[in-house]
DNA sequence: GTCCGATGTTAACGACGGTTCACATCGGGG
DNA sequence: CCCCGATGTGAACCGTCGTTAACATCGGAC
């Protein structure tokens, strides 16, 4: 009955990885594959060579593993975020520039991860899936910032509606992937975010 | 146990909407929210005021409902680009424009479609997955083909996933819906794919 | 008026999948 | 050496859900 609580959501923690990071990266690209709800316990177990209710050894549910997913994944971005806004001076074309760099990074070393934030966390339960929304907006309001400071004439919802779009150009990377080296990847995305976050009108 | 074809599963068939396209229409709908694995035949059924085994006087099962919506899409999507391509005449910059407008047009006037379309299409029988695929895949061909005699220096694969990221950028729509009013979105993100599109680099 | 096809309803079936239970195993600390 | 907590297993439980079956209704064609 006893589940440890997470070490901590946030923590990549990549040395050794415990096995319940390896369920959960495990789990995270099936749940990529094959979206969260149409994988089984069973499935998930297997992909770490134990059986399905082996997993509620080390989770209270299939749920509260994708909730801690979801939450690992919003709380890194957020982190993430603020941490290259801060390092990257006063001026917004600068700090753009680091937020970015920064999405375009996370995109290509975390399809999977992309892929399953925004397709299955509407099979969180309320609650979970609430508290994921908390940490998203306020991933969001850091670009927002950047770009009405960028741009005062246009208001913060035009800002928020280039900020989902940026999103959805870098998080388009899961399904063009691999066809270019990562470095041109990165590159094509970067020249292209920037030029849709500052384009005219 | 008879179950008859769709009238055409391309016309929109606006007028007199027959029971079976309310039904898709409904579904669309609830697949869009919940995702098409959430929502069961009780819920369509629901939606239209019919009990859930009611459906299959209309479709041969569930998967096939999706199925049809899903190829609906792709063919309306694929006619309309080759249309606007033609219409647009021999310059690729104009071709590039046309394409835009239709793809942004497309997904403000269908943002439930565009959420169904490129999240539910895994939990398909893999030959009706096969089949779409096929389609988004010739639909893609009409981008690459512009963008690639637009910018004949960059190769097909930079192309490629140029067109991936405008789909990304463009259909963030259903994230950021209705806080802008509907003209100025448009605007918005037909001047940022556009920007997108033919960035240096 | 009658028959039939289209369309619906309710009840039941069967499969799948998340979860729990009772029982093994095993390694380390007293 | 023994005991216990951590970890895992196979079997069983149970709800959900897609699907089918058997039976009503109803409107139009002849």
């Amino acid at each position: 009955m006893t589940v440890r609580q997470p070490d901590s959501a946030l923590s990549a923690d990549a040395a050794r990885p415990s096995r319940r990071e390896q369920i959960l990266r495990a789990a995270a690209q099936l749940f990529a594959e094959r979206g969260a709800r149409a994988v089984g316990v069973d499935d998930v177990g297997a992909a770490v060579g134990v059986t399905g209710p082996a997993i509620y050894r080390h989770f209270a549910s299939k749920d509260a593993m994708l909730a801690e997913m979801l939450e690992g994944i919003s709380q890194r971005l957020l982190a993430g975020a603020r941490e290259r806004v801060a390092a990257a001076g006063p001026d917004p074309a600068a700090q753009l520039r680091a937020l970015v760099a920064f999405q375009v990074d996370f995109a290509l070393d975390n399809p999977a991860l992309i892929t399953v934030q925004d397709r299955d966390l509407g099979s969180l339960p309320p609650e979970d899936a609430a508290a994921v929304r908390r940490l998203q907006r306020r991933y969001v309001e850091v670009w927002v910032d950047v770009l009405t400071r960028l741009r005062p004439e246009e208001g913060t919802d035009a800002s928020r509606a280039r900020a989902h779009a940026v999103f959805g150009l870098v998080n388009s990377t899961p399904h063009s992937a691999g066809r270019l080296p990562r470095a041109r990847m990165a590159a094509l995305l970067a020249a292209m975010a920037e030029a849709a976050a500052t384009s005219p009108a």
